[in-house]
DNA sequence: CCTTTGTGTGAACATTGTTCGCTTTTCTGT
DNA sequence: ACAGAAAAGCGAACAATGTTCACACAAAGG
């Protein structure tokens, strides 16, 4: 190890970070207290200030390691479920939920309501995050609408590596992916946001077997002929 | 008037509302202070504690009249679409949008990321308003089902009157109804929250023509094929 | 070995939510 | 009409918060 110095940096930083997620799961982030975080990891409240940049900057750390462990869970997800592109998505949305189920504060803070006075910089560590959290989905839809598009049409499908790497900008992605890519994330986002924050209780609904029907329209739509059955609603 | 002190009240009850709600405007849930809000109604902290129950009190009473606000935006656009059901549907879902986007900290605490402390109790207004909120978006879903259903098998519509009252308990709506409502409203909340959270950005998307899509998609699925052809995606 | 750099502390300050005793104003019942 | 009750509003107080700053100490490097 390089010198003493940073090897007890490092050790502190993770009990400030397993500190930090254990306020985060109990109070949530907007109750989050910094002095609280101070005391379990062992330190005094000045002194997280020469590893954190105040409430602020333990935000965004808390942000960025959320976006990882989100991104993490539907990489994991996605790969266990094979290659069947129908497979593929299902994973997608139902590890989705899963996640945000599981972890509703962090969920809430990645990607709820934005805490009042943060704004990530585009520098910090989030966008790299976030880059590793959408990778997964992007992967599962592009690949979805180039089987489609060949399944349909019979036109060449476009290799999905190709759309790799993207970044911020969004010319990295075609355009025509952007729409089915927004849309499909958003049907997916929606019943899982309303679900992790407690509106969707009355309707006592079986979300799961909501997402799966989301998934197959998306299909449809894309030009999976084969799943468009299911697709209609049963009333 | 009864009495003089009542109106007085009311008054002063008037100025904590708008008071409230511009504190909520300018910095959000999170960071609304209670003693700012009482600054500017030209009270003293501890005299706010009359009126309202500390500041979760406030909290209840901005979710409240949020619920009522964005019900009756929305029963506006709708009633102003005219009687064609697919304008209906539309204006819900474009309503919606331009609600939350015009008044983005309401509609994050509403329906965004629970705050911390807060729980909304049964016997407080904001069940009613939460009913009053969700009537139009529901009456909109019924009638396009009830059409949906008579243009596609020839079934006899169910009067959507039938529907009402319903309540917190979801047997006073056919389950039948509550994966398609629960369906509808998240594909449009999905869209809408995402990009009031700032989460849409990279993909220069134009909601509107998303939402518009998703509008015909629901449709489709419910038995309109007339509108069938606008919702394949476009690549 | 001595200087420079980094690390952590404790005291301080402004601000927050909430409680409590007190005064003043309004209502109410006889 | 007037005494007693009820309500309204205020200011002081308390605990807790985020943040800053001067200072003490340990490590690193010439």
């Amino acid at each position: 190890m390089q010198g003493r110095r940073a090897s007890l940096r490092a050790h502190l930083f993770d009990r400030i970070r397993t500190a930090a997620l254990d306020e985060l799961r109990r109070t949530g982030a907007a109750a989050l207290s910094l002095r609280e975080v101070a005391r379990a990891a062992g330190i005094s409240p000045s002194g997280l200030y020469r590893y954190v940049d105040g409430r602020d900057g333990l935000l965004e750390l808390l942000i960025s390691d959320g976006f990882e462990a989100f991104g993490r869970a539907i990489e994991e997800a996605v790969d266990a479920a094979g290659d069947d592109v129908l497979a593929r998505l299902e994973a997608v949305a139902l590890s989705y939920r899963r996640w945000a189920l599981d972890n509703p504060e962090q969920f809430g803070l990645i990607l709820g309501t934005p805490v009042p006075g943060f704004q990530a910089r585009a520098d910090g560590p989030t966008t790299e995050s976030v880059r590793r959290f959408a990778e997964p989905m992007i992967r599962a839809v592009a690949d979805a609408s180039a089987a489609g598009r060949s399944a349909s049409s019979g036109e060449e499908a476009v290799a999905t590596d190709d759309l790799f790497p993207f970044g911020p900008e969004p010319d990295a992605l075609p355009a025509s992916l952007h729409s089915v890519l927004a849309r499909g994330w958003a049907r997916i986002h929606g019943l899982v946001s309303l679900e992790t924050f407690g509106h969707l209780v009355w309707s006592g609904a079986d979300v799961d077997a909501l997402l799966r029907a989301e998934v197959r329209s998306i299909l449809a739509e894309l030009g999976h002929q084969d799943v468009e059955p299911a697709t209609r609603i049963s009333l």
